[in-house]
DNA sequence: CGAGCCGTTGATAGTCATCAAAATGAGTGG
DNA sequence: CCACTCATTTTGATGACTATCAACGGCTCG
């Protein structure tokens, strides 16, 4: 296994994107006590109802905040990649309000709920970014309640590929050449549809010229183009003044 | 104006019920400056983009978070009653995402975002239940995307309505005999669907014996029949081991 | 080679949107 | 007290978007 030291780098860029780090604040994120563990698609990294004693990192791989309606209908509310923190918020809340699946292979860090609580609170500096990234979760999931509501299925398709874009650009991966580890079943629960009518708008978009699609790899040509027929603003994902 | 000091009350409450406040807690928040005001139906408390100095505390009426999709679309992600802090999250964040709005009349009371955010990081206790607060709302937005995504609209309204009903008994305000001052159009703009349907799902109500309605107040007479017909379990929206 | 998941296609149905217009009701000013 | 306006609720007719049901081919994997 490689360094502790360096398993939670992504937490750290992601925070830092986010707002100022001194020295001291990075070293003692450093410092956390950690384990690397492997997981796979379908596996569950918190159950709905879970206490949970670790948080888990994303390093690598595609997660999903996930909930059930009681005959079984799934939606999702978020994905998560590398450098989110999937689970604090139910360290706070005292158990997990979703679920939250894996997709594909994921590689993530577990750290100690009391390291990490403890740290928020000692430094203030770095409780305020995890607060914060945890608004902004936040404000995707209300832009999601949008996009369910009031966005056709075609659009509400290319906006979560431009969010998804913008999220993997963040995060430090190659945001106009993607792959979404998800069936088409599993991209409906995301978008409020069914699995045949996703597969129809995928197949409506071979027509579209700011994307190629092959399989589940896409390429985004025309990124202004694409943003605007998913009526896509970043804005709702960022911090700062305006 | 009443003294400063009970204006605070509905915020201290609802603190009281995420967690335990020590005396010392307490005094600080009453000890928080604020001004009183009173807004009205069309009213904005905040709009998407806006950079704010005050929070605003929520003592009487309704409010609701909202976007628009680009060509004039509606949709609300959350309902806030008396106690709920509107806007501390805009200030963390460095601008507002979303439009607060105001429905009926409401009394709010402003507090500078400074002095909130100082208490927050000065008083651990303190920052720990609004950080909470926000994790709730941020629980609360991912079941309105379920509630979007994957329910009909008749059990949609009826979930909204037992979110609301169960807001109300927390915030202390009558939970069987409450009165929604939105118009069916509004009540549209929450729940995904355009006034017509609402109306007709309304008419179709009338048939439903565990509530009865007149005009904008609704009475709910069997509570578990309502809750089990809208799929409504209020786990998501509390804070405790399961 | 069979089992299963996944993507694809066709046919049909249903929920909900859209468009238009009438009915109701509150508030305003003459 | 009565027009008048304006928002809101209600109703009807029509159509679109998306779901549902069923079946088939390709693929991977044990």
């Amino acid at each position: 296994m490689a360094d502790t030291r360096d398993t939670l780098l992504p937490l750290i860029h992601k925070l830092q994107r986010l707002g100022r780090l001194s020295p001291d604040d990075i070293a003692a994120i450093q410092a956390l006590p950690c384990t690397v563990q492997q997981l796979h698609g379908g596996d569950m990294i918190v159950r709905q109802g879970d206490v949970i004693a670790q948080c888990t990192l994303l390093i690598t791989g595609l997660a999903a905040r996930t909930r059930l309606t009681r005959d079984g209908a799934r939606q999702m509310s978020g994905l998560y990649i590398c450098g989110d923190l999937v689970d604090l918020p139910y360290g706070l809340l005292g158990f997990a309000h979703d679920n939250v699946e894996v997709f594909g292979t994921a590689e993530v860090a577990r750290i100690p709920l009391d390291a990490l609580t403890t740290l928020a609170f000692e430094r203030p500096s770095i409780g305020r970014l995890l607060w914060i990234d945890s608004l902004i979760d936040a404000s995707i999931a209300r832009e999601w309640t949008l996009n369910l509501g009031r966005r056709d299925a075609r659009t509400r398709l290319l906006h979560l590929l431009c969010e998804y874009a913008i999220r993997r650009e963040q995060a430090g991966l190659s945001p106009r050449e993607l792959t979404l580890p998800l069936s088409q079943e599993q991209l409906a629960d995301a978008l409020g549809l069914t699995a045949v009518h996703v597969n129809r708008i995928l197949q409506s978009l071979r027509a579209e010229p700011a994307l190629e699609r092959d399989g589940r790899t896409i390429r985004i040509k025309d990124w202004r183009r694409l943003a605007s027929k998913a009526d896509f603003n970043d804005a709702y994902m960022t911090v700062g003044s305006a």
